[in-house]
DNA sequence: TAGATTGTTAATCGATTAACAATC
DNA sequence: TAGATTGTTAATCGATTAACAATC
């Protein structure tokens, strides 16, 4: 693949997971891995580790293989994890607030600079330092400040009017939590999906399928 | 694709999504679809939902199409979403909770049975109904209890020490939000990852990328 | 130099799409 | 019967794997 051709979602993917894979050797001292050992560490082959990171530039050496603190610079600056992108989070329930104190947006490249609900209970309170504003107040705000991306964690039902006006503000990146589709119904925006339920209805499948097979 | 070939994993990651829509046509109450009208609400092509359908049987009718309520139920079936499948939740962290509270595990095939943590502050308290045990006690409640799934819900570091004795308990299917990897320690379990840093970085590489190509 | 390992092209494999005969 | 739409086979497309010349 040439550098310049469209990088495909299946190697995009991947790139998390060498991010992980590196940073773990880099903290462990590495200074050299070749694709061999590296796709045997993570359950992949050889061939696909270096059509991938082909993708993006020749970042090994014939006869040594990579540089390990050098790879994950590069996949770092790849990933684009040293931009500082300002997003806010739509609904502070259970799993919004999970959110707010789970993820690390900082090494994500992500800040997060707003939290919105509806429910008066919450609005004026406090997650990990960041106060709950009302969402009323969400139009007005985005306005006046910049962002980047928005992570909705709000249920299905309540996502549309509130992607209406995130979308109308310019907003074109979603975090999305919900079953909301919004691809369907935006055709110009960046949508990473987090489907709980489906995911655990997949593993619902898949022990159902092996109890059949095995049992 | 003859009904006893093996499911691809793209097939199997699409079945969840026909589900959400079908549920959702079911209770507008339509009664009939054929691939065509469900390709275009979904966003997929007739041919993918037709192709997808007959992996697990003809479900449909020609000139007719296909029985709404008739093809909820069946995906229901291939699904597994009437089963009870027992399953203990480990780490009672920001996260746990969230899962705990936000996810329907019932109408997913499973049954929640109990939550444990190491932290004594946790230990006893409650959370929507379920009482949080002492991890000290999970071996012993494993093999005294049925449990057919587990729910890793704690910090990377935490993880493999509980994984193992779940694993010497008999439990092959897991739902893990750690980055601890399950499959390369173990051979023959079932996991399902839900990677929210990954998902978050991925999102960063698109919203990086995109500005670099637009502006 | 010899050995190792990349970068890259070619071959294979799998998944998606297109086409159409079967049939309701 | 005519029209519609499935089930299924064939064609295409894309992703993974294998092979090997380039080169450190």
């Amino acid at each position: 693949m040439s550098k310049n051709d469209k990088i495909s979602m299946s190697v995009i993917r991947r790139l998390p997971r060498y991010y992980r894979f590196l940073l773990e050797m880099k903290n462990n001292g590495a200074l050299r891995v070749s694709s061999r050992e590296l796709a045997e560490k993570m359950g992949s082959s050889a061939s696909q580790i270096r059509q991938d990171l082909n993708c993006f530039g020749g970042f090994g050496q014939q006869g040594y293989g990579y540089d390990v603190p050098k790879l994950f610079d590069e996949i770092s600056a790849i990933l684009g994890l040293d931009n500082r992108y300002n997003a806010v989070l739509l609904g502070v329930g259970n799993l919004g607030r999970a959110v707010v104190k789970h993820v690390a947006f900082e090494s994500r490249g992500f800040n997060l600079t707003a939290l919105f609900d509806k429910n008066p209970q919450l609005i004026g309170s406090d997650v990990k330092g960041i106060t709950v504003k009302d969402i009323a107040q969400l139009k007005s705000y985005c306005t006046t400040n910049p962002v980047d991306a928005a992570f909705l964690c709000l249920p299905r039902e309540s996502v549309e009017p509130v992607a209406e006006i995130l979308y109308n503000c310019g907003i074109r990146c979603f975090w999305n939590f919900s079953h909301f589709d919004l691809t369907m119904k935006y055709n110009d925006v960046i949508v990473e999906n987090v489907h709980l339920n489906d995911s655990l209805m997949t593993l619902c499948y898949r022990i159902t399928e092996d109890k059949l097979t095995h049992n």
